[in-house]
DNA sequence: GCCCAGGAGTGTG
DNA sequence: CACACTCATGGG
C-alpha cells in the first residue's frame, strides 16, 4: 500500500535518527523503515514529499503516519518562540525539520523505562528482541511492539533473558500496574498531573516520566533531562544542580515548547560529541 | 580492560 | 530537598 503526504517542513534523518525513536532504521537508499503500530512501513523523503510503503496496509495509514510525525505542529511558531533565546537563536533554523514524534503511550512507556543507564544502539536490541519474543510477526523479521497483555505472560527471568538486566523488574512491574484504563485516564490530565501520575509507576523517575509526556502523551512543555542535556544546560548556560532545578530553569526559559528545545539541545549535544560541531551560541 | 550509557530506587543528612 | 550509593550489562 502506498501513498503520499505532505509535511513541511520535515528532516527525516534528524526526526527518526536523533534518538527520540528506537525502531526506525535508516536504509542504504536512504529511506526509514520500521514498525509503526501493526504495519511495516517504509518512509522516503523527497523535499516536502514523504512517500509511504506499508504492509499490510490499512485505511488510515495517512494518518498514522501523519500523527507519528506529528503533522500538527506550528514549527515556524515553535521556531519563533524559541528563537527569542539568544544562545538558542542562532542555530534553530538549520533543526526546522526535526520534529517531535509521537510514539504509542504503552509502547512510550516500556521503551523509556528501559531506556534508563543503557546507550541508545543497546535500547533498540533490547526493544527488538522483546517484539520479537513477544510481538506479533508483520514481516519476515519485523514485529509488533508487545502488548501489555501478552508482555504479562512473561516471567522476570524471561524478561532478563532480552538483555534488559535490572529492567527486568521494571518491564514486569509495569505489565501489573498498568491497565487499559489507566493510560485512557492519564491522557485527560494537565502535564503536571500527568507527570506526578507517571512518576508513581514502577521504573518511571523524573526523567522517564517527561520522556513518556513529551513523546507518548505529547506534552511539549515537557523537558527531559538526562546526561547529554545537563551537558548542554551547564556549557551553554551555565546552569547546573538538581532536576527540579533545571527543569524550573528550561520551563521558565523555553516555555510551553520546552520539548523542541530539550530535543534542539540534545540534537546539538550529540552532533557535537561527534564532530565537534556547535550550532547555538556557546558563552 | 576501561568508561559510559536518553536513571531509578533507596537510604541518609 | 539534595546528595551518595547501588543496580546489571552491552557498546564503543
Amino acid at each position: 500500500m502506498r501513498l503520499e503526504l505532505r509535511i513541511a517542513p520535515l528532516d527525516l534523518d534528524k526526526t527518526l535518527g536523533c534518538g527520540q525513536t528506537f525502531r526506525w532504521r535508516r536504509q542504504q537508499d536512504g529511506s526509514w523503515a520500521g514498525p509503526l503500530s501493526d504495519q511495516f512501513v517504509v518512509l522516503c523523503q523527497e523535499d516536502d514529499v514523504v512517500h509511504v510503503d506499508a504492509f499490510p496496509g490499512r485505511a488510515d495509514l495517512d494518518d498514522l503516519v501523519a500523527e507519528h510525525l506529528r503533522e500538527c505542529d506550528d514549527i515556524p511558531r515553535i521556531q519563533k518562540e524559541l528563537g527569542r533565546d539568544p544562545r538558542m537563536a542562532r542555530g534553530i533554523a538549520e533543526l526546522e525539520g526535526l520534529r517531535i514524534v509521537k510514539i504509542d503511550e504503552w509502547e512510550c512507556l516500556v521503551s523509556f523505562a528501559l531506556a534508563t543507564y543503557a546507550n541508545i544502539p543497546r535500547i533498540s536490541r533490547m526493544i527488538e528482541t522483546l517484539a520479537r519474543n513477544y510481538g506479533e510477526r508483520i514481516t519476515e523479521d519485523i514485529y509488533t511492539f508487545p502488548t501489555r497483555k501478552r508482555l504479562r505472560k512473561a516471567t522476570v527471568r524471561e524478561l532478563a533473558r532480552c538483555g534488559l538486566g535490572y529492567r527486568a523488574d521494571y518491564a514486569h512491574e509495569l505489565c501489573r500496574e498498568v491497565d487499559e484504563g489507566t493510560l485512557e485516564r492519564l491522557k485527560k490530565l494537565n502535564y503536571q498531573q500527568l507527570r506526578e501520575e507517571l512518576r508513581e509507576l514502577p521504573g518511571v523517575g523524573n526523567k522517564v516520566a517527561d520522556c513518556v509526556s513529551l513523546f507518548g502523551f505529547g506534552r511539549l512543555e515537557s523537558f527531559p533531562i538526562d546526561v547529554w542535556i545537563q551537558r548542554a544546560l551547564a556549557r551553554l548556560y551555565r546552569v547546573k544542580g538538581s532536576y527540579k532545578r533545571l527543569r524550573e530553569f528550561a520551563a521558565e526559559r523555553f516555555g510551553h515548547y520546552a520539548g523542541y528545545a530539550q530535543e534542539y539541545l540534545y540534537y546539538n549535544e550529540r552532533l557535537r560529541a561527534r564532530n565537534g560541531a556547535c550550532l547555538f551560541l556557546e558563552q
